[in-house]
DNA sequence: ATAGGGTTAG
């Protein structure tokens, strides 16, 4: 096994039985020590008198403490093992109890680090109270303050430390630190800057810990600017960033696309003589990956080598997406068998990745080679994972191997999810006749996804649509815990549908109601004083039409409601969301039919061929014919 | 006396 490898097992198991080096012996367990002794010494107890105590002091001391040290770790694996496997109840304290044995606040402490389960951690932190002559400390109260900050127990958290003040302990440095982390990552931002002004009140400093924190989760949130002044405050307040902080920060920066300062920040982190790690390199390596600037990201990736770094498995699955991307297709595959050369096991998002790679080359059965690659290793693949292989099939066309995939879904335990369903939608309309459309719509009731019992039902828009928009909500109601990216595109793919079968009314209405709920939220925006923004650029063309449609109409009432004229409109297409060719977008191209058929007095500004702009007087006139009202008919 | 907290991908 390569040198890094082992050293990252190595590490991994040190952490996994972090404490049971240490020589604590501060509980004994009467049995467990017994036999340790006549294990470990070759003598029974029963032999060590009394005399050969007083003789040799030394001698027993040590002894002592290498057979309490034993029992210890015994103990705590013991008692680990028991609590693992049961929920918290009274099965699982009467376990505790026949243990018959004592527990120190140090083995108590190591086994609530390794309890997942917040319940179980905070039964057994509670028994543990119970004991007799048992204190918890500053350590287990923190211990379990993280545990339930995991578990977003907030209550549970403020009324541990009320209980952790009154058994005569205090929250230091790291209780505050864990509480602000486990706020942030809830999203409760402001409740994370009360811990630390309250910190300080009680007169405990923020270290680096803390401000690295408030850093990564106002920048994670979005608010970098919070996050950049947090950087400031932990300079004024004298602390050096390290290769931690340093590595947030960079990362901070470059997700919020800010990737030059990003980089600035890397180059001034190593003027500082301090080191970049492997998760720096990764973090450096996937922020230019992402921005695409992929000659950089590879030599990052060298320059991580030289500095005497082995990739890991992030490293590894990074380095494959951007060969991918770059269309070095045989370049990823030679770093997945690097990887598994070096005891890297492969898990299912790396053959995903494969899977998904060669599915998007065009290579189905590339694609579908490393789709049974990893079935053979005994790995289970996922939806996400389906649907790249299914998606592959449907692109050319190869209607029966997609059918399989879809069939072979249940048997693995996978549903088809919404993404599923999307993507056999997608393929109805993706030719220009509709070829598809028959067997497509057999595909899509195999899914048995409630999305086509949705499309099944569409009832022909009545004379306000209100019928469709019914119907259309209740659907969205049902997908309410679907994320909107999924939901997004869902409707996207609905309303294009309906569009291109000539259902323009009830298009119109979907899309509507997929409005209102907030499933475009950046569709429409007033950039600054009556001068607005339709965003069309995520859509297909189908729906771009529609949304454009509608919202023109919607504008036209509001003058007609409110006398409040829009004084620019700027009509964003960009590059459209199924062009795959730089520079020709269906969406840009139909926007614009559609606007000369209507005679919208629109131009274009210099170096954006892709947004049309309507202004002025010409604008306002426009707006008010009664046409408007009935373009998304055409 | 021991120990405890913060970072990266899909």
């Amino acid at each position: 096994m390569p040198l890094l490898s082992s050293m990252y097992l190595r590490l991994r198991l040190r952490n996994m039985y972090q404490g049971t080096k240490s020589n604590s012996q501060r509980f004994v367990s009467k049995s467990t020590t017994q036999s340790s002794e006549s294990k470990v010494n070759g003598v029974s107890s029963e032999g060590i008198t009394s005399a050969d105590n007083v003789q040799k002091p030394q001698r027993y001391t040590k002894m002592r403490t290498k057979t309490a040290a034993l029992g210890g770790k015994n103990l705590v694996e013991h008692v680990y093992h028991i609590l693992e496997q049961v929920k918290w109840g009274p099965a699982a304290e009467a376990a505790l109890d026949n243990l018959n044995c004592t527990l120190g606040v140090y083995h108590g402490n190591q086994i609530l680090k390794r309890l997942q389960d917040h319940t179980v951690a905070r039964g057994f932190f509670y028994w543990l109270k119970r004991q007799p002559g048992f204190k918890h400390d500053e350590h287990s109260y923190t211990t379990m303050v993280g545990i339930l900050g995991r578990a977003r127990q907030f209550n549970a958290i403020n009324s541990l430390l009320d209980e952790m003040v009154e058994d005569g302990s205090f929250p230091n440095v790291v209780t505050y630190n864990r509480m602000i982390h486990s706020y942030g990552r809830a999203n409760y931002l402001d409740e994370a800057l009360n811990v630390f002004y309250q910190m300080q009140e009680a007169g405990c400093e923020p270290d680096r810990v803390t401000y690295c924190t408030l850093i990564d989760i106002h920048a994670k949130a979005g608010f970098l600017d919070v996050a950049l002044n947090m950087y400031r405050r932990m300079q004024e307040a004298g602390l050096s960033p390290d290769t931690f902080t340093y590595s947030v920060i960079i990362n901070c920066l470059g997700k919020a696309g800010h990737l030059d300062t990003s980089y600035q920040l890397f180059s001034e982190m190593i003027a500082q003589g301090c080191t970049p790690n492997l998760v720096t390199y990764n973090i450096m390596i996937a922020l230019q990956a992402k921005a695409r600037n992929y000659p950089c990201a590879l030599r990052l990736y060298r320059d991580m080598q030289t500095a005497g770094f082995e990739p890991d498995k992030v490293t590894y699955s990074i380095v494959m997406e951007v060969l991918g991307h770059c269309g070095y297709l045989e370049e990823a595959e030679g770093m997945f068998t690097e990887m598994k050369q070096r005891n890297w096991v492969p898990d299912e998002p790396v053959y995903g990745l494969l899977v998904d790679l060669w599915g998007k080359a065009g290579e189905v059965d590339k694609a579908r080679g490393w789709y049974q690659a990893m079935i053979q290793a005994g790995v289970r693949p996922n939806v996400p994972t389906c649907n790249s292989l299914l998606s592959a099939f449907l692109r050319v066309h190869r209607f029966s191997d997609a059918y399989d995939v879809l069939q072979s879904m249940p048997s693995l335990g996978l549903n088809p999810s919404l993404q599923t369903y999307t993507l056999l939608l997608s393929c109805c309309t993706d030719t220009q006749y509709l070829s598809n459309m028959g067997v497509c719509c057999e595909l899509m009731a195999i899914s048995g996804h409630p999305a086509h019992a949705f499309l099944k039902s569409m009832p022909a828009a009545g004379p306000d649509g209100q019928n469709v928009r019914e119907h259309a909500n209740s659907f969205l109601d049902l997908m309410h815990s679907e994320d909107r990216e999924s939901k997004r595109g869902l409707v996207d793919a609905v309303v294009d549908f309906l569009h291109k079968t000539g259902l323009k009314e009830e298009a119109s209405s979907v899309w509507e109601v997929a409005a209102q709920k907030n499933v475009y939220p950046d569709v429409v925006r007033e950039k600054s004083s009556l001068y607005w923004l339709i965003n069309l650029h995520v859509m297909s063309d189908g729906t771009a039409i529609t949304a454009l449609a509608r919202t023109l109409a919607w504008f036209r009432r509001q003058i007609l409601m409110s006398g409040a004229v829009p004084m620019r409109i700027d009509i964003v297409t960009g590059w459209g969301r199924r062009s795959r060719v730089t520079g020709s977008s269906l969406v840009r191209q139909s926007v614009k039919e559609m606007l000369n058929i209507f005679e919208f007095p629109f131009y274009t500004e210099s170096g954006n061929t892709g947004c049309f702009v309507g202004c002025g007087e010409s604008l306002n006139t426009w707006l008010l014919h009664p046409y408007v009202e009935r373009m998304h008919l055409l």
